[in-house]
DNA sequence: CACCTTAGTGAAACCGATTGCAGTTAATTA
DNA sequence: TAATTAACTGCAATCGGTTTCACTAAGGTG
């Protein structure tokens, strides 16, 4: 068996709860006492039960992390571990660790978070991606769980979120390709169910209509966050269409429209420009070198756990949402004609 | 306050002993009262503590993951994404969780570990990467608990471990540059502090001698496992040699590679030839497209938790390791001479 | 000198489950 | 008919801590 804290406090000769109050650094405890306790805890090589320790205390310490659908295809896109990385990074800062509950489906996501949430296993949650859809939104708040969101979800009233100006940042992508002189120009996102893909069409119409360009609805496809979705979108587009550049909302979508467009005989950037989202990693080392939205993956992982914690630590905090500024970053995909 | 059991229990008329029998689905408990304390379940909401439950029973089922160094370096390199991927689908197929615990230094890391193994956080854990300076393993074995290795140990008696048959693959990877009439072939890899460096540079050095190449260590560099420590290495050697080909044990660091070899106004692969290890998924995009040693990353994953999951499951369960094949990716990144 | 603080510590309830053992009832066996 | 057995269920201890409240002794106050 493993020594516990009244194992502790015999050797020290003091009760239990006297140990617990020196592990907790209680100024009430004199200077001798805890002298006496910690001795004993080094001899015996005590450490404290953490289940235990929640169990009483009703902190965990640590924060849940809900992938969108399965955890399976979210690690394959560079985005999903990058912003792991702003939240792991607050967390350690702060002395949380994250638990990770993978889900195959909407049904076992929400599960996963009921299961945390109602088993008590975290103190708080952060929702990598909000689906238009979600009803674990409403339910969390039902709840008066502390969480945050990752991506602004679609009713936003008294829920914590932080995320880019979509709009706004689509509408930079696109105005960079109309001040290059395209005129055609295609727009390629995610599933609409997401709020983000939805917001970023808004942007690219909001452009379109502020340099006088109908939009046409055959040159815009929707399809999976992949290099495999960007492919098929990009070849549904070229059958009815001849764009001279295409926003892509997806940087690993990039990948497949670029594929697609060389399948097709067409050259990037000579016969079509081409602007992503993101800025990963691997982006600078595309052929040709992408031009894409930097929107700050990193931050947006940084942000949202800080918002969590605060919403943590402060019982009755209000809601609240950070924006984490884009930037274009020129690179070698897109030319003026 | 919430529903406990003892609220259902009374709901019932039964004991709470009963309805956590219920909960286990005990084969002891008649069908009749298993249905009535369902019902109040159902009614009260109830939904059991996981704390209270691991508590009671030492079972958390979730598995701790050790990411090396910190985590704000690890999920920046695809290979480690991928790998946790691996290790998520099975671990959601047994319904256990994961739990990150990310550190800054080894210090911090060893810390990390004490406290999942001895606060009882976690059933198991799987260290990714194993260090040739790593005191974690024996001090794991030691406590006799249950964990997995993905990369063999340097001394590998009593743990489990998975890995790939990295000297093989590094002599695989050699030789294909010799079977192409490469002489003069460059090594670059990760710090030698990490096992599987060492291994790689002897899968290399074995090749040279099979064909009677006598081995110049101008010709080999060690740096971080990152895009500019590619860079850094590989300057480092054109500084001193002239290799017309060059083994890069990390597909990001080749990334790096080939910018340096841009710099030093050299074209790949027409002046120099490169082969990669990992195959991550952007790979096929590089420019040109990197042909590389696939390591089937995900496996790596896969297998380092079943492995621990047997563990886990089969107290006496003796030490046992799984070699992963790998696989040569032909590519552009190479040529003839 | 009686009374009130204050500092330091202990006793015991509690967090929400699990589980070994005992007890009750009804059915089966001798 | 008495004894044994099987099928359920409850009691209470346990897991390893935290926290409220009470208590003691020492020092301060009027």
């Amino acid at each position: 068996m493993n020594v516990t804290i009244k194992d502790v406090a015999q050797r020290a000769h003091v009760a239990p709860s006297t140990v617990s109050r020196v592990i907790a650094d209680n100024p009430r405890i004199s200077k001798e006492t805890k002298e006496r306790v910690f001795k004993a805890m080094e001899e015996l090589g005590y450490y404290p039960n953490a289940i235990a320790r929640s169990l009483a205390s009703k902190m965990t310490y640590t924060i849940g992390l809900i992938m969108p659908r399965s955890a399976e295809d979210a690690f394959s896109n560079p985005f999903f571990p990058e912003v792991m990385r702003g939240i792991s990074v607050v967390a350690h800062n702060e002395k949380y660790d994250l638990l990770i509950s993978t889900s195959g489906n909407e049904e076992e996501e929400k599960q996963a978070v009921i299961d945390m949430v109602k088993g008590r296993r975290v103190d708080g949650i952060v929702l990598l991606c909000s689906r238009t859809t979600d009803e674990l939104i409403p339910w969390l708040r039902e709840e008066k769980f502390p969480f945050t969101v990752i991506g602004k979800p679609l009713d936003s009233k008294g829920v914590c979120w932080v995320d880019n100006d979509n709009i706004g940042a689509s509408r930079l992508a696109t105005n960079y390709l109309i001040k290059h002189g395209h005129r055609e120009i295609a727009f390629i996102s995610g599933s609409l169910e997401f709020v983000v893909s939805l917001d970023r069409l808004d942007g690219y119409k909001l452009a379109l209509e502020e340099n006088n360009i109908l939009f046409d609805k055959e040159l815009v496809a929707q399809d999976e966050f992949s290099e495999d979705g960007g492919y098929n979108a990009m070849m549904r587009i070229l059958k009815q269409k001849k764009p001279t550049a295409v926003v892509v909302t997806d940087d690993i979508m990039s990948f497949g429209v670029i594929r697609a467009a060389i399948d097709y005989g067409l050259k990037v950037p000579q016969d079509i420009s081409l602007i992503g989202f993101n800025n990963i990693p691997l982006s600078a080392y595309a052929n040709p070198p992408l031009t894409t939205i930097d929107i700050s993956t990193f931050d947006l992982g940084v942000k949202s756990a800080e918002l969590l914690l605060k919403n943590i630590k402060n019982k009755d905090f209000v809601a609240d949402h950070i924006i984490v500024p884009v930037k274009l970053i020129e690179r070698k995909s897109c030319i003026k004609r």
